[in-house]
DNA sequence: AGAATACTGTGAAATATTTCACAGTATTCT
DNA sequence: AGAATACTGTGAAATATTTCACAGTATTCT
C-alpha cells in the first residue's frame, strides 16, 4: 500500500488509463490486466502497477483488474466523482470545437460557460449554455464557482484571459494559446499542436543522428 | 559541454521555449536570461541551463541569451531548420481549426494535405492544400514522404487512420483521439483536454487533501 | 579605472522515477 | 484434486532528472 503524496507523472498516467478505460468497457472487457494497459498506453507494466499502488488497496488480484472497479478506484483518488465546473475564454473554430464535445457531461466535466470579446460572435453562435462577453469572465466564474478554465483566445489575449480567470478565483486552466504568467498557486496545462510537431520532429532527429 | 542523446524532457522544454522565443522577439527583447525563461515556463533556471548544456556551445554569457541566437541553435540541435510535412486526418471542427491555424507555414512545418472518409465534406470543404479520401491516406503519405500526421477522428476511427499513416511510413503522431496501439518505431504525442482538465482535477485534489 | 552586479556553465549531491526480481495467490487446465 | 499458469503487489536496485553551489566572466555602475 501507499499514501503520502502522489507523483505527477502518476496523476498524469491515471488521468490516461482512466479515459482509456472507458473505450475498454465499450469493448465489452471485464478483466485488463497491467500489461494490456500498459501496452496501450506505451508505459511498463510494473509502472502500472506502482501506479495502481495509490489507489485504496482493491485486492484485484491474479485475473487482471476489473475495469469498473478500477475507473471507481481511480475517481476516488482524484476526486474525480464530484463533477467540476469549467468555462471555455474564446469561441474561435477551437473554442467552439471544444464547447461541442460531447464528451464532457457524461465523463465529470461540465462546461457552463463561454466568452468573447466579439459581442457579434456571441450573437451568431448558439450553444447550450451562456455565451458570454469577456469582460465578465471575473464575475462570473466568481458567482458560479468555476473551477477550471480553458484558454482558447488569440496568443495576444492570453494573458488578459488568464488574469480575469485568476481574479475570480479559478484553481486550474488547460492553455491553447501563448505560455500565461500566474502565481504559483495555479495549475496550468499548456496544449500546442506546433510545440508537439516540434517534440517529435526532434525526437525522431536527435534519436536518428545518436543510436 | 554535452552529447550523447538528449533527455526527452529536455526536448520538451527546448520546443516550448523555442516558441516562446516568437513571442519574446515580437516583444522587442534582445537579451533574455534563464531566470526570466523559467518563469514563463514555470521552470527553474537551473534546468533551463542545463537543458541549453545540449545546445552547441554558444559562448552566451553575463547578460543572458539573444532570443535570434537561442532559437538558432535550438533548430539546429532539434532539426528544425528543415521544413517538415504533415497531413491531418479528420476535417470536423477540431480538423478544421488546425488546418486553419496559420502558425504553421512560417514554423518550419507544412500541412501537405487533409483527410477525410466523408467525401461531402471533401466537397463542401475549401483549403489550400487537397483534401482527400481517407482511403488515400497510405499512397499519399508514401508519394509525399510526409513525415507528421495528426488524427482528428472520432475515436472508432483512430486506429484505422494510424494504421494507415504507419503503413504509409509515418515517422510520428500527434494524436487527439483515442489512444491507438503502433509500433514502438512510432512516436505519439497524445493530446485530450478532458484528460488535461481531469489532470488538473487531480492535482488540485491530491494536494488539498495532502498538504 | 575599479568595484559591484548579474549572468552563465557545470560538476556533485539530492531527489524522483522507473525497472527489476520475486513471493504470494486466484484462476484455469488436465 | 493437484499442477501449471497468469496475474498482482512491493521492497530493493538502477536510472534519470533536478537542484545546488560556486567559479568564471562580461557588463554596468560610480
Amino acid at each position: 500500500m501507499n499514501s503520502g503524496t502522489i507523483p505527477q507523472p502518476t496523476v498524469e498516467r491515471l488521468c490516461a488509463i482512466y479515459g482509456l478505460l472507458d473505450d475498454i468497457i465499450a469493448e465489452g472487457s471485464h478483466r485488463i490486466s497491467s500489461t494490456q494497459l500498459g501496452e496501450r498506453l506505451g508505459e511498463s507494466a510494473y509502472t502500472i502497477r506502482k501506479d495502481f499502488g495509490f489507489l485504496p488497496q482493491g485486492r484485484f488480484s491474479s485475473a487482471g483488474y476489473s475495469p469498473e472497479e478500477l475507473k471507481t478506484a481511480i475517481a476516488e483518488t482524484l476526486g474525480l466523482k464530484e463533477e467540476r465546473s469549467a468555462c471555455i475564454i474564446g469561441l474561435g473554430r477551437l473554442g467552439q470545437a471544444v464547447l461541442a464535445y460531447p464528451g464532457f457531461s457524461t465523463e465529470g466535466i461540465a462546461i457552463r460557460a463561454g466568452f468573447d470579446s466579439d459581442t457579434n460572435k456571441l450573437e451568431i453562435l448558439t450553444a447550450s449554455v451562456p455565451l458570454l462577453p469577456s469582460y465578465r469572465i471575473t464575475d462570473y466564474v466568481k458567482e458560479h464557482k468555476i473551477e477550471l478554465g480553458i484558454i482558447a483566445v488569440p496568443s495576444k489575449q492570453a494573458q488578459t484571459a488568464a488574469d480575469r480567470l485568476i481574479e475570480g478565483g479559478i484553481q486550474g486552466i488547460v492553455n491553447f494559446s501563448s505560455p500565461v504568467a500566474v502565481p504559483d498557486t495555479i495549475r496550468v496545462r499548456q496544449i500546442s499542436v506546433l510545440d508537439e510537431l516540434r517534440i517529435l520532429a526532434g525526437l525522431i532527429y536527435t534519436s536518428e543522428r545518436r543510436p
